[in-house]
DNA sequence: CCTACCGATCGGTAGG
DNA sequence: CCTACCGATCGGTAGG
């Protein structure tokens, strides 16, 4: 009663209210170890308790920056869905004169800019498996991304520019798994340069591991 | 001391021993349920009590066929990494007349076809985080196996097979993280024949995507 | 005496 | 931001 306490009916409380207690630790530290956390030992294996000691205090000081370990997620999740859901955005409504293979090549490059942007982010996305509210909201929207990647690619072979011996939905699926995987080994800030990375990726999945031949010869 | 017990130090305890019980209720039907509930909710948030109503009987009853919730997770865990050792020692001692890029692609086939033989198993290895010593052990093994499969791809940029305008690191992860994707989306019996799939990984990593020109014309 | 279980509960720890 | 707790549930085991 004395005190003013925000209110958090657990998955809402949005606002982010005037800077407040030490400076680093709002509620964009909390998040942000938080999705270190849930990356490195798992969404369900990561306790409060644990963040608790990651950020230096208690388990119960958490509760004044985040209303639950679920909104937690869910911020991060939005985070990535958001920035993806963009790179999808972009190559519709930039369609202008492009190809549509075009199209997919710009997608590709800019998937694999956001994925190393968010890593933290994108890689809690892609390892949600349906167990809560916020992990099947998030799946849904993941999966209608997944539709309209898979549009993006139908319509790049339709065009001819794409080969057509192995169904557009594989294709599609082998494309963004192979995309996907970055999460697993990039780090930002190590040996791998993001641009070469991002042309790396686009190279291999369009021409191909084989040595290109050198002019006939 | 009266009662002959079989030991079963949490790790242990790899016996078959005859069959008893009731038919459907042995160790493999247990490990079977077992992983396919981690796979769907995930290891940490799956209880031996959920296993236990799948299964359709008591969880202590699960603790008269298994010594452990960590033992299910190593057997799995050890399926999915013998069969991975096995196709990578075959492309080392098969080495016979043929080529890096020959051995590299048949690696490729082989892998295909153990992720979906063992879908399951090998899903499980992919999620692995670390939690525990098994987890660690896991980790360790499946490691010393990826050093091994960018070894076999090195050999086949420097024997000019693979293009080498691509760090061979970065081909060698990006290749089997297309590879190791299938378990996000491959189901056995599905609309996607395991062979035809096979195929057109191999094609789409080694040849691309782009629609091979026809003959120059 | 065996197997295949059961109902109940252990000591700890989860999120809040 | 802490101490002191809650209702519930965890993996695993007791006696019968």
């Amino acid at each position: 009663m004395a005190e003013p306490e925000t209110e958090h009916p657990t998955g809402q409380a949005s606002e982010p209210g005037p800077r407040r207690g030490r400076p680093g630790h709002d509620q964009e530290t909390v998040l942000r170890r938080a999705v270190d956390l849930f990356n490195r030992q798992g969404y369900d294996a990561t306790s409060m308790g644990d963040l608790a000691r990651e950020l230096g205090f208690t388990k119960s000081a958490i509760y004044h920056h985040v209303p639950s370990k679920a909104h937690l997620l869910a911020e991060a999740l939005d985070e990535a869905l958001d920035e993806l859901t963009a790179v999808v955005e972009e190559a519709v409504t930039h369609a202008d004169g492009l190809s549509a293979e075009e199209r997919l090549r710009h997608t590709v490059r800019r998937s694999v800019e956001v994925l190393v942007a968010h890593q933290p982010a994108v890689t809690l996305l892609l390892r949600v498996r349906g167990n809560s509210d916020v992990e099947l909201a998030a799946q849904r929207r993941r999966r209608e991304l997944d539709a309209r990647l898979a549009d993006l690619v139908r319509a790049a072979v339709a065009e001819g520019s794409l080969r057509d011996d192995v169904d557009p939905d594989v294709v599609s699926r082998l494309l963004f798994g192979m995309v996907n995987s970055l999460v697993e080994w990039y780090r930002p800030g190590g040996s791998v340069d993001a641009a070469v990375l991002s042309d790396a990726v686009a190279t291999i999945a369009f021409d191909g591991l084989t040595r290109p031949a050198p002019h006939q010869s």
